[in-house]
DNA sequence: GGATATCATGTCAGATGTGGCATAGAGTTT
DNA sequence: AAACTCTATGCCACATCTGACATGATATCC
């Protein structure tokens, strides 16, 4: 995996494993986190392509400031789910999610 | 929704809302739901052809039969994030989900 | 019709996720 | 440089998910 990524992960939380070394994840570890930062990044995306602040969309979503930083951030402490369901909520069509999963990394 | 996705969401503990009526679901509730049912159908299809009985994609996937037979009945108890992780366990590639997931309804 | 194998369903203690609050950082405006 | 706006991070009470176990249901074989 290359630093930029790494270090993203490490900021948002991710102990991966716990043997706490990014090169040791299975390749279903990587790939289901790689998936969860790109659902991460559609979502800046759709905000930011619909001029939202992070306040508005969580309103939107019945939901916090704090937690829509954190799903942009892929913080650890979000759920597949709540990406979803948010993307889903914010507008994006289940071909639209599809999509940004299959996407080659 | 026609009935027979509705008795089968039923089964599956779904009581949505909770106004119990499946009528009343947003579409984006409804296209959550629906991306979780195409996976769940997709778990039991890479089961079946791989003749793996539950207990042994249990056995993959540390978890337990009982835990294989919700997933794949798409149960209330079973999160998208579990889905997906044995998805991926089980062999299905990262485009192969995005493409599970997008796939029209 | 008992034994065996497989899948379904209920339950629950412990693990993980979530909204919300507080606050820090970073950029703008006046 | 204070006030303001937006985003990031730490924290926690409460909610939801998860593996495991027990048991029920159904089918097949002998």
């Amino acid at each position: 995996m290359e630093k930029p990524k790494k270090d993203r992960l490490a900021r948002a939380g991710w102990r991966l494993g716990d043997a706490a070394d990014f090169l040791e994840l299975s390749p279903e570890e990587a790939a289901f986190i790689e998936l969860k930062l790109a659902l991460a990044d559609y979502l800046r995306e759709i905000r930011l392509r619909n001029e939202w602040t992070q306040a508005q969309v969580a309103r939107r979503l019945g939901s916090s400031q704090s937690r829509v930083a954190k799903m942009e951030a892929a913080d650890a402490s979000v759920s597949l789910d709540l990406l979803v369901r948010s993307l889903l909520m914010l507008g994006a069509s289940r071909g639209e999610v599809g999509r940004v999963i299959a996407a080659a990394a």
